[in-house]
DNA sequence: CGGAGTGTTAGTCG
DNA sequence: CCGACTAACACTCC
């Protein structure tokens, strides 16, 4: 599933064939997305055109130009992909690398259509994510609700300490934690953990300042470096340029049950579950200090 | 074939 | 308030 960096390479990928286009066409297939009335879902669409593309964590926000704001999430198999003609722009849960004549697939639940001909297909396997169009005053209380983002200048050491607070719980699960940080999800916070050398069930409020700091570099040297990659294809994910997300490549932990440490070379990376999702992580370099 | 596991997160329960 | 757990759904893997 998608993200931080999955769905700022979509983000970024969709702002340049969006922006300014006129939505001049709404199909929807499916409403299960849609957490409304779905003629009014389609009318507060209709005529409106793409100002700009934004994204708060995993939260894609497509300002439109009566100061609406249509909110995408694609949760764990949501998909978006741009066709025009030949050209396909695909983001989201994996798939083969689409051509233009597999679309619609049978998970597409809504269409646009836009005034140069191209469409945007909004794909969910499992029917997790949403569609939703709110005025700005909702898109700001969703927004605030959201934690500090890494990769932005409000992501401090000071901030993220303030995050991290007293809590009795594990740092992955704080890693997690779109209320306290926006954007992590399971592989990226196994990836931190593993750059900092902090086992993932390490208890917050045990860690020390430099533990500390090593868990808030690695937060955004890994997402920085993810970015730069266009996301991790694992399984699942495409990202939004016909090509596939090559971060995988670079995973040390997640997904790499049994094999050899890439760092120390003596242990052998272990799963378990920890804040109620499968945890990776070598039991050699990066064991819980008591 | 049956059952467990899967990238998210909102909601519930203790 | 905090934290742990589960449901929402559909497919893959063992």
């Amino acid at each position: 599933m998608p993200e931080l960096p999955e769905v700022e390479t979509i983000r970024r990928d969709l702002a340049k064939v969006l922006v300014g286009k006129k939505i001049t066409g709404v199909e929807v297939i499916n409403k299960s997305p849609i957490k409304e009335s779905v003629e009014k879902f389609k009318k507060s669409l209709l005529n409106k055109k793409i100002k700009d593309i934004g994204r708060i964590g995993k939260l894609m926000i497509l300002d439109l130009s009566d100061d609406n704001f249509l909110l995408i999430h694609l949760k764990m198999t949501g998909q978006l992909i741009y066709r025009h003609g030949h050209q396909i722009i695909e983001g989201g849960h994996n798939l083969p690398v689409f051509k233009e004549n597999d679309l619609p697939t049978k998970y597409t639940w809504v269409v646009w259509k836009f005034n140069d001909g191209g469409q945007l297909y909004f794909n969910d396997m499992r029917k997790f994510g949403y569609l939703k169009v709110v005025d700005k005053e909702v898109k700001e209380k969703i927004v605030a609700k959201y934690g500090i983002e890494p990769l932005t200048k409000n992501f401090t050491l000071a901030n993220f300490k303030k995050a991290l607070g007293k809590r009795k719980t594990s740092i992955k699960s704080v890693l997690l934690n779109q209320v306290l940080i926006a954007g992590i999800g399971n592989i990226y916070a196994d990836e931190i953990c593993f750059a900092a050398g902090i086992h993932p069930g390490r208890s917050v409020a045990e860690m020390s300042e430099t533990e500390i700091k090593k868990v808030f570099t690695a937060s955004k040297v890994i997402l920085k470096k993810a970015i730069a990659h266009k996301g991790t294809t694992f399984k699942d994910y495409v990202n939004a340029h016909g090509g596939k997300g090559n971060f995988s490549d670079y995973l040390q932990v997640y997904k790499r049950v049994g094999e050899k440490c890439l760092r120390c070379k003596k242990g052998s990376i272990t799963s378990k579950k920890i804040a109620g999702r499968s945890s990776h992580y070598c039991p050699i370099c990066q064991k819980v200090i008591s």
